[in-house]
DNA sequence: CCAATAACTAAACGATTGTTTAGTTTAAAG
DNA sequence: CTTTAAACTAAACAATCGTTTAGTTATTGG
């Protein structure tokens, strides 16, 4: 929802929540314990708000998991710019994905990636979550990986082909992997991907 | 549960049901669905056997889901087995890639990897299902690749043990992959691992 | 102060979850 | 045939799910 209320002539009570506020808190639920398994229950404590106040502005559970991937992704957007903006090939392929694994070391932050987690919580069902949320997101990682291959000119098309299908799996498994590996696997993880591409 | 019963003096009616062919039927709908999204009402009509049947057998659906995941893991053993008693080193460790991602296209099999499938659902949680069942296979599944990679001869200890922690999560991330992603996609994505190592 | 209305609280909704239980059927032993 | 006990059917269990609703509080315009 997420609406701008026309204010005619009668003004009531107002809310007595920052919207944006409540929707982070309900992201890093989502992202802990992914969309099942998080209830409206746990969503009510967690957010501060009655479940009221939740239907009111997010229509239902399903609505406000949406605008919760809406909150995650404008936050890794400036992750992504970095991608966009950089110039050095592959080492800035390389450099994303060093950033993703930092992300998730902040203070505050989730294991693994609430992106990721979604998909595959929902890849077995044909919610159009994944189809209009997620699956751009994966396919503009891919045109970006793409975009940063063809930096290098001895790459042909089939061969940037190949490695940029190869990168957005592997994006893929470290986004799983620092769920439950350590620091030292996910390395190695790291500089074994990138050793000859 | 799966127990042996002492007969004594009375033999009562048996079972209408063989528990190796409704276990069978239980762990396909978990594949394919999860655990927490396979209710009781679901397994009951797949397995074709009421509840209390269930119960009797399994304790209850923790239970069922892990004789489902023993069921599972004995049907992957063979492939286990081949690449255990090959001899060609990391050919064989591609070959078993190969294997993980036939199995998948097999009549009858559902997409994914039930084992991968649990470790991602199950990670956030404390559920013993993953620490007693799921990681000692995927020790396994690592000493395995160490014992392959050490037939190089050439290649030391450190390399061993980084590109073993790769080939691992490279694995955890082609039975992700084998859930949406194309055959032309997975093929490529197991020859780009292999292409260094 | 009063009327109007949106935001709040709290209880209840029906549906579904995993689990149990009461009662019937089946099969073997005596 | 009777007794015994396990396997079956079907209904119900309490708990929780996502959602709604009735009633109260708060804020502003007249």
């Amino acid at each position: 929802m997420v609406s701008f209320v026309l204010w005619l002539e009668i003004m009531a009570r107002k809310k007595q929540y920052i919207e944006e506020e409540v929707i982070d808190k309900a992201m890093h639920l989502f992202w802990r314990n992914g969309y099942e398994n998080t209830s409206m229950q746990m969503l009510e404590k967690e957010m501060g708000i009655n479940k009221f106040s939740i239907y009111s502005s997010f229509g239902n559970k399903h609505g406000l998991f949406l605008e919760s991937l809406k909150s995650y992704k404008a936050k890794r957007i400036e992750m992504f710019n970095k991608l966009k903006n950089a110039t050095n090939g592959v080492e800035d392929i390389k450099q994303f994905f060093y950033d993703s694994v930092t992300v998730c070391n902040q203070e505050g932050n989730e294991k693994g990636c609430l992106l990721t987690n979604t998909y595959n919580e929902f890849s077995a069902s044909e919610d159009e979550i994944v189809n209009n949320q997620i699956t751009p997101f994966m396919d503009n990682l891919k045109s970006l990986f793409i975009e940063k291959l063809r930096m290098d000119s001895a790459k042909n098309e089939e061969t940037i082909s190949k490695q940029a299908n190869f990168l957005v799996l592997a994006k893929h498994g470290l986004a799983a992997a620092t769920r439950v590996n350590s620091k030292k696997e996910i390395e190695d993880y790291i500089e074994m991907t990138f050793k000859n591409i």
